[in-house]
DNA sequence: GCGCCTGATTAAATCGATTGCACTATTGAC
DNA sequence: GTCAATAGTGCAATCGATTTAATCAGGCGC
């Protein structure tokens, strides 16, 4: 160690130390087949002792990649789904462990969104190899627009006509169906269905709960199909004013587990016992949902799962791969069936 | 329109369809004083048409920035808190909004950390300007290491010697305090705390406890200082075993929402009455916590506010300003006060 | 006509890497 | 001894911008 050691940062630092060309020490970092095993180790012990790692973004850019992926949450007024709701929570965490496992990163993006197509011009595209979109909402066209224009994205949602953009999604009819099922086993003829059947995977639960009404030969009411907001607050306005114009039913299939533990705490709230009188089904199967009482029966997405098939479908579009379109199974998480023997509600204990 | 119009990708591409130079065409899309104004509008009317947009990786690399902040969740294996617990969304969307108001982008990192030093060589760090982190875990000589490197960083959490960050926090001892104020209030008088009081904001919780207690000269019971994690079943089977050791408490002071939820569904499970027999107050107040029936009373963190707070401050460090630590105010959220006259538990209400 | 000043523009270096191609030894075949 | 093949390195272009310092043109005074 003769001199004084000084800072190494770029490959030139390193490769004058070495005694080489900046070319030379890049091919032995990268472990090319061209250099000498002599130089290789030589300039990898040189890189180790003086601390010196590549510098990522150079070389990114370099290649004209970012190994980032943009994940960009379909916020949009009509939903009025948040940010808040566990869902969101659970499908970013299984897309970021899986994007970690491939050594990407994740860059966020949740604004509200009135227009996917500016989209383009922001670091949201620029600065990304990819970009996955939770949700659909209701820029159908405008995601076909984007898709054409090559970028690598993939979406969480459901089939639609023309789509020309690769889908991820959940088997949202089934799910429809088997909640529904559920209630109709356990009795039930008044079931609501509340969601907005307007956003293409709630249409197609619509479907399913069609599907099974007819099954069990029970006519359709229109009165029970309930255009209930994803966000908790606006959710309890609607289901309070439903309770005022006393329509009558017996049952609620929930597009959301959070929108059900409103459904719950409502209906409860105005003096009727849940499951008794009305019995609740959610979807996502979210974790706090075993830990309501009366405890919540969902129909589970396995969401952490689906953040990793919409992970590996994006970088094989990146990689070029032919990626088609994925359906993940639904189950129903009964926890604790309606009407069955329950154990006493708490109240009821003494 | 006398040539076929073809891709303009580059400043060069600009500046050529303009006849100028490369230099004119940069200075003229970034408003120099330089440039005569006839020449700036005919670049940006070129740029315009062209549909040229400036390439941000590009500019940001030359300009050694990024216009990213990474944000880590601590998540360590000792305090067990997951990404699924609702705080942590909110955390990330009062982030999230706040850096979209300053053109910045997020990046997201996740992973459990055992050592948060070897952050420094990751995209992490290299590929942001800034970075934030949630929580301080049991790595706070390391964040004061990494500190030391100069990379603007800010942590969410509370006050250690030593400390050589910057800091934004809530102000826990004061919480403490406020929720078991309030049971005491209510004629509690043995009170659980239910947490890791090895966590240092726990710790902080701890004291305003004691300092409760004493104003209201109960004495503290070892006991009742239950070492309770973050994860909603390691939590459960926890409290199942204070039940099973009969440990008999009245209250219990949880560490989060979740954990109160938590709590609240295995004391109810066990026949015990909420609140009557056991009255539980929570932190955070998410907003599920209002949907539990009964309703949960907590501890409000301002946590959207927080996160602004935190990106002001980190971005004000990448400004070179002096920034100082911060502590947010909490508040006491009585949505249904125990022990005050209640509306009669729904099964009741027949 | 010369020199000087000013305002507008450009040439070239730079950020830190990768890679096609050219070049130099060394070796082996004949 | 000559030539070809091969292994190992280096030169220089490139990704797409910014910015310092140099250049150029025009106007003005004398």
């Amino acid at each position: 160690m003769p001199r004084a050691k000084q800072k190494v940062t770029s490959l030139q630092d390193l490769a004058d130390l070495a005694g080489v060309s900046r070319a030379t020490a890049s091919r032995a970092l990268s472990d090319s087949s061209l250099i000498s095993d002599k130089t290789k180790s030589k300039i990898r012990s040189l890189a180790q002792q003086h601390n010196y790692r590549i510098n990522e973004r150079a070389r990114d850019f370099r290649l004209q990649r970012s190994r980032v992926i943009s994940v960009v949450f379909m916020l949009d007024i009509q939903s009025e789904q948040h940010m808040s709701d566990p869902f969101f929570l659970e499908m970013l965490g299984g897309i970021a462990d899986s994007l970690a496992q491939h050594d990407y990163d994740l860059l966020l993006a949740h604004a509200p969104i009135e227009n996917v197509e500016h989209l383009r011009d922001t670091r949201v595209f620029r600065n990304a190899d990819g970009v996955i979109f939770i949700g659909q909402g209701e820029q159908h066209k405008r995601l076909n627009a984007l898709a054409a224009q090559g970028t690598p994205m993939v979406i969480w949602g459901s089939k639609l006509p023309d789509k020309k953009y690769c889908l991820v999604g959940g088997e949202n009819e089934h799910g429809g169906y088997l909640a529904t099922n559920h209630l109709l086993k356990l009795g039930r003829r008044h079931i609501a269905l509340c969601g907005r059947i307007d956003i293409p995977e709630i249409a197609q639960r619509y479907r399913g709960y069609q599907r099974a009404l007819a099954e069990f030969g029970v006519a359709e009411h229109r009165d029970l199909i309930l255009d209930v907001p994803f966000d908790m607050h606006r959710a309890q306005a609607v289901f309070h004013d439903v309770l005022a114009r006393r329509i009558h039913f017996d049952a609620a299939v929930c597009a959301s587990d959070v929108m059900a533990l409103s459904a719950m705490a409502t209906f409860s709230e105005a003096g009727m016992r849940v499951p008794e009188d009305i019995a609740v089904v959610g979807y996502d199967d979210i974790a706090l949902a075993a830990y309501s009482r009366p405890t919540l029966t969902s129909v589970r997405q396995n969401i952490r799962w689906a953040g990793r098939v919409l992970v590996e479908s994006v970088l094989g579009l990146i990689n070029g791969e032919q990626v088609s379109d994925t359906r993940l199974a639904s189950t129903l998480i009964v926890r604790q069936s309606c009407g069955a023997p329950l154990a006493p509600p708490p109240a009821m204990a003494l």
